[in-house]
DNA sequence: GCTAAAACCAATTCACGATTGGTTTGGATA
DNA sequence: TATCCAAACCAATCGTGAATTGGTTTTAGC
């Protein structure tokens, strides 16, 4: 008898979503009232409609609503929704899945001025007499690598990716006269990248930038 | 005098700015307060605001308050800008570079549930009836698949390019009774990226993830 | 003429309660 | 025993209204 009652309910609920006059957003009545105008118990109800969800026909979401047809995607890239949502280690990890498949269509895109461009950041970078300066120029080379791919949209996802980074990051550096000391790690990694990428290997430029962001981790996780 | 007064009031905020310890956001206290503490008037001490705002050393917003230090980037990714910049083919490459590394985090991640919901994906998009429907299924299989990176950001990411894609494909696809052929080529790739991720092979879920996409690339070059 | 003080405006933030899907527990019912 | 119902609780979300804050105007005092 259990399934009877259980395929009545979402028989009826098809019915009721056919008949019934739903408001603009598609949204159908919470739970509690659905369950009673019914003559269901919630938890009848809520198999039910976790059936109709499963087949795609509902959804749901806590605080919202039940509500029916597709459900409503973003079309508005909100960075500030992305910087609540994140955190600093979620964008090291998506700059570590997302940077490294740019460089390699840096790599096999970049005109020979791109590269130039590209080492002039990474030397720039090298003799920067401040931390904000370096952070400068290591924002420059990172996005010139982007121009490099060729590709406008990768471009575009990278700066949204940046934005984020930014408003997310802890707090701003100084401008103390202190400077990135001459071993600093990123030195002989940004090389490798910008090597990488002026032999036009994708796969060396992708593995030196994965290197590059897992370094920058690390020593991110040691400020701590 | 009145400059006299003016200056100083602007000097003061100097040193106050360069002494006060200030919260981690650099807001300042409210003129109202800032006022009543140096001992001047709102109105001069707006003008001397004023001054240093023009310097760039302070930027003020109704509501939120007096900031030191860089105003905040605009938080808003333009995804029509992104749109007209960018093509068909360059959709393409950035799914290609970007979400087999998704499918990668989402092989690592995944918890047993969402493997669950993207076979569902998966199952629903072979039995869709119409075209419509199995483009429905197979957006929601890619989604599910981000969400099961367990990284908001890259989600995110994921659903602007989703976005561009969205608005750059060509013609929609009719809601004819016609329906993908059984052997279709997405149906046995898609099972190829699904049990990478459900033995959480990493390496095979992301080469899996990227020869669906080069066989989808090529199939649209195909139709033209 | 300049300043201070107060009042008001509009944008933003904050706190709180109400709503809602998700989950657990205990008891009733067949 | 198995199912269902009722109730309570949780966490995410929404709505509302008070409080805060920069911007502006008015009034009064020196």
């Amino acid at each position: 008898m259990n399934q009877n009652i259980e395929m009545d309910v979402v028989a009826r609920l098809r019915h009721f979503l056919a008949t019934a006059e739903l408001p603009e957003d598609g949204r159908l009545p919470p739970e509690r009232e659905l369950a009673q105008s019914l003559g269901v118990g919630r938890a009848v109800l809520r198999k039910a409609l976790a059936t109709l969800q499963a087949e795609g026909v509902v959804w749901r979401h806590v605080g919202k609503g039940t509500f029916t047809g597709d459900r409503p995607i973003d079309t508005v890239a909100d960075i500030n929704a992305m910087v609540q949502r994140t955190n600093p280690l979620e964008v090291m990890g998506a700059r570590i899945a997302f940077e490294p498949e740019v460089a390699r269509c840096a790599a096999l895109n970049a005109t020979a001025s791109q590269i130039a461009e590209i080492r002039n950041c990474m030397i720039k970078a090298q003799q920067a007499p401040t931390w904000r300066q370096y952070e400068q120029w290591d924002n420059r080379l990172h996005r010139t690598i982007g121009e490099a791919s060729q590709n406008s949209l990768l471009l575009g996802l990278l700066d949204t990716l940046s934005a984020v980074r930014r408003a997310v990051t802890w707090g701003r550096l100084r401008d103390t006269p202190v400077r990135p000391p001459p071993d600093h790690h990123s030195f002989v990694e940004h090389e490798q990248i910008v090597e990488a990428i002026a032999d036009r290997d994708g796969a060396a430029a992708a593995d030196a930038m994965r290197r590059h962001l897992r370094s920058v981790e690390s020593h991110m996780r040691d400020m701590r």
